[in-house]
DNA sequence: ACCTGAACACCGTTCAAGT
DNA sequence: ACCTGAACACCGTTCAAGT
């Protein structure tokens, strides 16, 4: 009591996920973390084989914010609308761990909990197993490659987020329009909205297609 | 003639371009950039603000290589498709550039090229402005998305990514079935095929989810 | 005007030495 | 067995001083 506890991983992701929450993801450094929990940085290394092991855990432990479980009356396509919503916020909130989640699946707790929940919503839509597993991927490509996208604009506050994209639409707008047509054409419509609203747009686009999909089989290209 | 040129933005790009090429993109620092040029690495802050600049300048010079030119008798779902497939293609080779071009728009010379030509396809599918705009965002989150996320894996050998899948694969056969039923039943289809028919499959879901998205309105999620 | 050199404030990681 | 301290091999960036 009173004296320091031995270390252990809990301890260390403990201190790493306050750390995080405090002063970002950029303040995750082994030597930050040895000092918030009075040891030396190198004594991180007998728990956890380097840095980016311990990222993918403090990620995890972030994750814990999504709510899977089933709701009442709730269709199948409403409830993975909802998981994929929430890992997204989950991921703007966090973008300098998210980039270790998506590297590839680190089968830790939580990314497993919403894996089950997410194929669990695609059985419930009577797709076949090889189905259910083309549409998970290409959900969680289109929900957490689209919040790598937008989490650097997420951090900013709304009001320089509204600016710039403001300026951005105001520069298409002025670029030749013998080079440019198309882009001046709809320039008053890029980044419209917000990024969330964007988001959502592909999401039930790309639901509305895989429905589709299974349903009438692989659309042919012309 | 033989004595070292006055450095220049062109210089220093060409050179950085090349460190990238042979070295990968985590050898474009300041101090090895410094020593391929001749020069001192804080001579670069004379031409460029910082490194995420120069970095910027570079991932757009490796956009040539994306294709945008209209084809006989291509229908505007092919084209979109080939650009995006070519798109994905360039940042799957330099993952750490790609971070850069993801966080806003650059407005550099190749990124306008592919915005234009996406926009003139989308146009040429009788898309009304607004629609052109949200189809243009929904394809960019997906295609820039998913390449971060395969990233990584795309720089492993196709033997030992093949061989990740497999791991991956028999570990979600392996959990408890009764905390994980969903997963244990579909984990002979997760990651199947390569992550390139996977971005395909999800890519024609989204084009085909916008076409009917654009005839019928946005489906009422029930 | 343009570049150099030194310095500042950091990184992750290893490994012999201590207790 | 577990941790420390020092060291290695790096980073981006600034700024006074040189030519």
């Amino acid at each position: 009591m009173g004296r320091p506890a031995a270390l252990s991983r809990e301890l260390i992701v403990d201190a790493a996920a306050n750390l995080v929450a405090e002063h970002g993801a950029e303040a995750m450094t082994a030597r930050r973390l040895g000092e918030a929990l009075g040891c030396d940085p190198s004594a991180l290394y007998r728990h956890y084989a380097n840095m980016d092991d311990l990222q993918r855990e403090v990620g995890d432990r972030f994750l814990a914010a999504v709510h899977v479980a089933p709701r009442r009356g709730e269709s199948w396509v409403a409830a993975v609308r909802r998981i994929c919503v929430e890992l997204r916020a989950v991921q703007l909130h966090q973008p300098r761990l998210a980039v270790l989640v998506r590297a590839a699946p680190t089968r830790l707790a939580n990314e497993l909990r919403i894996t089950e929940a997410l194929l669990r919503e695609l059985r419930r839509g009577g797709f076949d197993p090889a189905q259910v597993a083309a549409a998970y991927h290409s959900l969680i490509e289109l929900t957490v490659g689209a919040a790598a996208i937008d989490a650097t604009m997420a951090a900013e506050p709304a009001a320089a987020r509204r600016r710039a994209y403001r300026e951005w639409r105001a520069h298409y707008g002025t670029l030749d329009p013998a080079e440019f047509p198309n882009a001046v054409a709809v320039a008053g419509h890029l980044y419209e909205g917000s990024a969330d609203d964007r988001f959502v747009f592909a999401l039930d686009a790309l639901l509305l297609g895989i429905r589709v999909t299974a349903q009438n089989g692989a659309p042919s290209v012309p």
